[in-house]
DNA sequence: ATGTCACCGGCTCGGTGA
């Protein structure tokens, strides 16, 4: 039987953090890696392809970018969700498999950021249900930013208001649940404090205080093979870490 | 410790975004 690694992370610059790319790639040898937060408009394809490593990325200036690298050929089928100026989504086939990654904005503080945010994820949303009735199967992951419920944050009072944690955010988010999409994190470990961002300020991380906003969701047909899903904390203890750490997925293949 | 990090412009810092 062939499984696929397939690993979500937000890398925080990928200028900032190649090194880090390169050395969970060599000890970790995902299939696929879907990146985000590039924040410029280099990205060093080269430096992939001497490790095998396929690669295609969407970046914009300073900001956003996301990347797939992948040990398969990578069929690019969409650069963008609609006439979104900024980068934020692709989607590819990969071995017979349609995998989306997304930097989903973040959407703080209110006003025209929060909105941005509610319609990109109204996009996202139609996106996904064309995807479903035409029964194309997909796996779709990346930084979400939102706290799908209290037991994915430390203090929940502390993020009420908070555009990753709104009502109105998480029933977005619900409503892609409600999809039929399984929350592959959740299909293993219910248990609260399972976080994937750490803040770098008043040592969040030292102290535990993080949430869980980086995500996979799966097709009802994948779901069924769907083996593992782990948070991998090891990126975030090392030096000059991303503020993220990777979320991991087994799937057969 | 009003407790961080990375981007850019055009500069060794301030504004912006997260």
């Amino acid at each position: 039987m062939a499984f696929m690694k397939i690993v979500t992370w937000n890398v925080n610059s990928i200028k900032a953090r190649l090194e880090h790319v390169k050395r969970y790639l060599t000890e970790e040898s995902p299939d696929i890696l879907m990146i985000q937060e590039l924040k410029g408009l280099e990205f060093p394809t080269h430096e992939f392809d001497q490790i095998g490593y396929h690669s295609h990325a969407i970046t914009q200036k300073a900001y956003n970018g996301v990347a797939i690298i992948s040990k398969h050929p990578i069929d690019v089928i969409n650069e963008t969700l609609y006439d979104d100026e900024q980068a934020r989504y692709i989607e590819a086939d990969i071995n017979g498999l349609r995998v989306i990654n997304i930097y989903l904005p973040n959407g703080n503080p209110m006003g025209d950021k929060y909105n941005y945010k509610l319609e990109w994820m109204e996009h996202l949303y139609t996106r996904l249900k064309k995807l479903s009735d035409n029964d194309i199967a997909f796996i779709i992951g990346g930084d979400f930013n939102v706290i799908p419920e209290d037991k994915d944050c430390y203090n929940p009072s502390n993020w009420e208001g908070d555009a990753l944690f709104k009502l109105e955010t998480r029933k977005a988010y619900r409503a892609f649940i409600n999809l039929g999409l399984t929350d592959a994190f959740r299909a293993f470990n219910t248990k609260a404090g399972q976080y994937s961002f750490w803040d770098y300020q008043a040592g969040a991380w030292q102290k535990g205080n993080g949430i869980r906003i980086d995500h996979f969701l799966i097709s009802p047909t994948i779901s069924d093979k769907l083996v593992s899903c782990t948070i991998n904390k090891q990126p975030r203890s090392w030096e000059k870490p991303s503020d993220h750490t990777p979320l991991e997925i087994t799937v057969e293949s």
